[in-house]
DNA sequence: GAGATATGTCAACAAGGCTGACTTAAAGTG
DNA sequence: CACTTTAAGTCAGCCTTGTTGACATATCTC
């Protein structure tokens, strides 16, 4: 157990902190979280002749009705040639409908069919239950710092952005 | 800001948390955060001609010198046959060095060379960067909070390794 | 000496990124 | 209305990094 972490705090030398030793740990466990977090759904979207990527794209036209194609790129940070050979494929096999936009008729509306919504929810929990594993060994204030500091992590630019996006904060 | 994260606790139906609604909030902050994070050291990594790929292998190498082959295949979960091709970089370019083993003459022990070492530092340095900059904004324990709570999102069978792999805990 | 183990290698393939160039339809603008 | 811009789609080709399967070599263990 990591039962002596250091707190964070300035050094002694006139430098700022970035010049002292790596957060090593930090590093480290992010990396091996990650793989194990990601690694739960691949068996499930297997069955399904899925990956990794169409998993992100279900997830999230799922998690936002009408998301439209730039919206999506701008997520996932990926070019449109790269989406669309997956979101090709989730629209052929029924998982995502393309609708066009209303107000303008450009776009093109991306929405989880039921069937999609129902594997996007399924990928969800499995990742859920990971996570209230981890939360159910710690204390109850935990998640609320997870949380604050994944924010904090994300580019300043973007941070907004993405709290949007995940506590949905519609001040409308 | 997300200034009210509601506390994690049982629901009132008689099925587990699991059964309810799947904690996005987390879900898609560590996506994000995961996604910026990694993509810090790639414009230096590019100026070397390496990948993210020989980023990991530099950076277990550099942390554990003397690893062996079989070592690092279990921490990246990845086949020998992709190990190697990125190894075989990476020694080349005179970033990792291979000696045979002494007690065991069939084994490789690879240890990162000056520049290899260099490199990865410089590397652990930007994404400390990051860190640091996302903790300073938050109170002194989140540290400790998160570090746990990442250790403990890690599949329960290799907790112990990554922990001794991590915090170096050689009681011996 | 026989079998197991650690590593290396060849060949082929797949997923998921990328660039560059081009098209179409619709919207915005003078 | 003509012109430009924008949103999306597509074609072709390439790169990185993962995979499987088969096989080779050196060394250790029994």
């Amino acid at each position: 157990m990591p039962d002596a972490i250091p707190a964070f705090r300035p050094q002694q030398l006139g430098k700022d902190i970035l010049a002292e030793s790596p957060a090593y740990d930090l590093i480290e466990l992010f990396f091996f979280a990650y793989r194990d977090f990601v690694s739960d759904p691949d068996r499930i979207l297997d069955e399904y002749g899925f990956g990794r990527a169409h998993h992100r794209v279900l997830h999230f036209v799922d998690r936002n009705p009408g998301l439209t194609i730039a919206e999506l790129l701008d997520i996932l940070r990926i070019t449109k040639q790269s989406l669309n050979r997956v979101l090709k494929e989730l629209i052929e096999k029924d998982f995502i409908e393309s609708r066009t936009g209303t107000s303008d008729r450009r776009q093109r509306l991306l929405y989880a069919t039921e069937q999609g919504h129902d594997l996007a929810v399924k990928l969800a929990k499995l990742q859920t239950r990971r996570i209230m594993r981890a939360l159910a060994d710690l204390d109850s204030d935990t998640k609320e710092h997870v949380s604050r500091y994944l924010l904090s992590l994300i580019n300043p630019d973007d941070r907004a952005h993405v709290d949007r996006l995940v506590f949905g904060a519609k001040k409308s």
